[in-house]
DNA sequence: TCCTGTTAGACAACTAAGTTGTCTATCAAT
DNA sequence: ATTGATAGACAACTTAGTTGTCTAACAGGA
């Protein structure tokens, strides 16, 4: 079906990460670690990664610092990360990840682990690799631009 | 490199999109249609496609008919569709697409094909195709759900 | 024909994740 | 010592959603 066009390849694509971000993120909740979006995760491996400052972050993830700023301090307010002066210099504030953090982020890789899993058996090892490879060989080491507010799941009403 | 877990697969699918996205955003705003995001270009589809009032666009994009009814209006501001009373139903107002916002369909499909002929021509027709392949039987026909807010293209100042 | 339940659309208040712009304090370097 | 850049904070705004509540119109059965 679906004629191949290339608003059909674009459609699949988003389909395809937010089949896996939702489920992640559904499952995430069902295991203890309630509000917490892909994005989140995404700006914890960030500061894991060494953008351990509100600046820093928001280079890192392409997104300008006050909004960095802002996800940095619902990240604080659910005890997945801990801001604190740095000695060396008074302008910053250091990120660091908590053990709680960490213990949040283990889980949602293995997740997504397991998501890759399922796929894995319903395609065939070498299908999905190879799905794989050729995106990387498409994108190349482009990173991955945050700047989309969203992706949250919710239910709808009516 | 990129250790080949969940996480990564996501984030592969992810970039894809936001990639296409994003240059044919920038693109359509070359051509003349200025402040068109993907999200607007889905829901004229989803209209095109019998969705013609705020409730049914609603139910056909998974997302309140308040939203629905939100985006309606800014589409119908920009000139891309009409509402008009419905004879039959009162209660209903029909939605049309103009010339103009067919125009604009036919440019974003146009622009989108290019996109994707690139690509092919990055990796070839094989991998592409196998890919799409790959990809649809992992979703079925799964529809796309398009209740995340955002995906829109915008500059950062620092 | 009337009552009852559902549907369409509108309005209002709220949320999430962004954006600019402006401000102060601190650093770094000529 | 001044000058310029950087870190972070605060405020106001934008986009695309969400609930909740309301009215008007339809549809079907007693």
């Amino acid at each position: 079906m679906s004629s191949r066009t290339g608003a059909d390849l674009a459609l699949l694509l988003l389909a395809g990460f937010r089949t896996l971000a939702d489920q992640a993120t559904a499952e995430l909740a069902r295991r203890g670690y309630e509000d917490v979006r892909p994005v989140h995760d995404f700006a914890m491996r960030a500061i894991l990664s060494g953008a351990d400052s509100a600046s820093a972050l928001g280079r890192r993830m392409s997104v300008s610092k006050q909004a960095a700023a802002k996800t940095l301090s619902v990240l604080e307010e659910r005890r997945y990360v801990t801001r604190e002066p740095d000695s060396t210099d008074r302008r910053r504030t250091k990120i660091r990840v908590t053990d709680r953090g960490l213990a949040m982020l283990q889980e949602g890789e293995t997740i997504f682990d397991e998501l890759r899993e399922q796929w894995e058996q319903q395609v065939g090892t070498a299908s999905l690799s190879s799905l794989e490879e050729t995106l990387r060989e498409l994108l190349g080491d482009k990173t991955i631009r945050l700047d989309s507010p969203g992706w949250i799941m919710r239910d709808v009403e009516n």
